[in-house]
DNA sequence: CGTTTTTGACCCGCGC
DNA sequence: GCGCGGGTCAAAAACG
């Protein structure tokens, strides 16, 4: 149902991706073996270049049916077609030294730059996924945006009435809203449409706050970084400048508008460390510290290094009432690739902001009905302890709450399928930050879970790593992609002491089906 | 020497 | 208008 045209771009552009990374476990081997035996074919060997490509096929064939006589055909492709430089090079040192020791030390920075080579295919590909997340987010919001409207519709329709006409015009209105404020194309809204929405949407987008003026200036500034691509400076005389031209790049207005707004949704962890901040796998620095009324901690202000002009900040303040209780206040959605350990933050905060946002720009009318609300019952029920909505704040907020009892959280846990990532992540440590993210992935399923199936919490939920692997099953549809793609997400998700949840992968198509079926 | 942290000043909105 | 509080800036200091 869902298409992914940003994320399958990325392996099928580069093809070699796929192939490579699937035969590094056979390359390594193969060098091994070959180390181990080349003396006898370096005595055999003539030097000249033909005769060396045909020693390296011969090499290659006599590992193949040494190791793997029935399979031959297809190890002796990959070898023909990937060992050769290799295996040249080790056949040229051998010759021109002809000592064993120099060929080792060879092969060992050969299998180092392979391993090099794996680990940034490894870390492109996480980068990959990441994105993909975001896209798959963003597609998710648009997709409950296109059936509330039908809501909306259906509603509407059963109660006819003058008023609902109004009221079906706001709705046809809200779509397109919802796309311009997710940051996303707006070819499909029709020039009418945009020109209600640039004279309409700012407003509204404000109305739920509690301090109208106060959301427009944030929302001034916020909209510096955007429209510069410069960062942060200057945001008064940029947000000045940029009202006085307002009408004339409305089209980057609401672009603008959309990402501070995004910008104003907000992710707070509460959680017990000594350390003075949470290690979440960004690059932070500090730009400022306050002391906060009622708190004699100071409260320190965070924005996001790890690429120039990066929306993202962060709050740090311990708790008044617990020192040992650390609250991590997120904003902001990266601009940028980032490390895996990052990316289960980071996608935490664009998962709660898309919710969080779109159940602002919704109509006011069905309070409860928003996504947010549906996040809310979801989540809450669950574990009302866990996870809050604050919508009285100036800025909605979700907190999660990460300092109960380990007892109680496993109690929770063993009930509540969205407690089970961060469970199995190890989460009571709190570097290990996966959990916020895993929250967010998993409360974003949820949410969007819910709205499908009427509304109701599932009983049978998909955790974060489910759900992450469900959308790389859907994504690829080539099996080497998929399986290189399945390992790195099981080593990303479950990390390095994880290894029990192997078999996820072997879930991830029933998760892929189930979750299919649900649409 | 480049980067990060510290810290006082500044800006802005809000309430009185 | 004034003070307060939250948030940010930017120069100086500290650090690696």
């Amino acid at each position: 149902m869902f298409r992914f045209p940003v994320s399958l771009g990325g392996p099928h552009d580069n093809p070699k991706q796929p192939q490579s990374s699937d035969e590094q476990p056979h390359r390594a081997m193969m060098d091994e073996v070959d180390f181990f035996r080349s003396e006898k074919r370096d005595d055999q060997n003539i030097i000249t270049d033909e005769t060396k490509r045909v020693h390296v096929k011969r090499e290659n064939s006599r590992v193949v049916d040494d190791d793997d006589r029935s399979t031959g055909i297809n190890t002796g492709l990959n070898l023909l077609t990937a060992h050769t430089g290799s295996d040249e090079s080790m056949v040229d040192d051998g010759l021109s030294v002809d000592m064993e020791e120099k060929r080792s030390k060879i092969e060992n920075v050969q299998l180092r730059e392979e391993l090099k080579k794996a680990a940034e295919e490894i870390q492109r590909l996480k980068e990959m996924l990441s994105q993909t997340t975001n896209n798959f987010n963003s597609l998710q919001m648009q997709l409950v945006a296109v059936m509330r409207q039908q809501e909306d519709h259906h509603h509407l329709a059963m109660t006819g009435s003058k008023d609902i006409a109004n009221k079906r015009h706001e709705g046809s209105e809200m779509v397109p809203r919802q796309f311009i404020e997710l940051g996303l194309p707006t070819a499909e809204v029709s020039s009418e449409e945009r020109t209600t929405v640039r004279s309409r949407s700012p407003p509204s987008l404000l109305e739920n706050s509690s301090s109208r003026q106060r959301g427009k200036r944030l929302l001034e500034r916020e909209e510096s970084p955007e429209t510069q691509s410069n960062g942060w400076g200057n945001p008064n005389k940029v947000s000045k400048h940029n009202a006085s031209s307002s009408n004339d790049n409305v089209s980057a207005i609401d672009q603008s508008t959309a990402e501070a707004t995004m910008r104003k949704a907000r992710v707070s962890v509460r959680a017990r460390s000594e350390a003075p901040t949470l290690s979440d796998g960004c690059h932070w620095r500090k730009y400022g510290q306050k002391m906060a009324k009622g708190n004699p901690c100071p409260r320190a202000y965070f924005r996001c290094t790890m690429a120039v002009g990066c929306p993202v900040r962060k709050q740090v303040q311990r708790c008044a009432e617990e020192r040992s209780i650390l609250i991590t206040t997120y904003e902001g959605n990266h601009n940028h690739p980032l490390p895996p350990a990052a990316m289960y933050m980071a996608s935490t905060t664009t998962a709660a902001a898309s919710m969080l946002l779109s159940g602002s720009t919704m109509s006011s009318q069905d309070g409860l009905m928003n996504p947010t609300n549906l996040f809310a019952r979801t989540m809450l029920p669950c574990s009302s302890s866990m996870a809050t909505i604050s919508a009285s704040a100036p800025f909605p907020t979700i907190t999660l709450d990460l300092t109960e009892s380990a007892s109680n959280v496993n109690n929770q846990t063993n009930n509540n399928p969205l407690m089970q990532f961060p469970q199995r992540s190890g989460f009571t440590e709190l570097n290990q930050s996966g959990l916020p993210q895993m929250m967010g992935q998993a409360l974003y399923y949820n949410q969007q879970q819910s709205k499908f199936s009427g509304l109701q919490i599932p009983t049978q939920s998909l955790n974060a790593g489910e759900s992450v692997s469900a959308a790389t099953a859907a994504i690829a549809a080539n099996p080497n992609f998929a399986a290189a793609l399945a390992a790195a997400l099981t080593s990303i998700i479950n990390g390095p002491n994880n290894h029990k949840n192997g078999d996820s992968n072997t879930g991830n198509n029933n998760v892929r089906t189930s979750s299919v079926e649900r649409q």
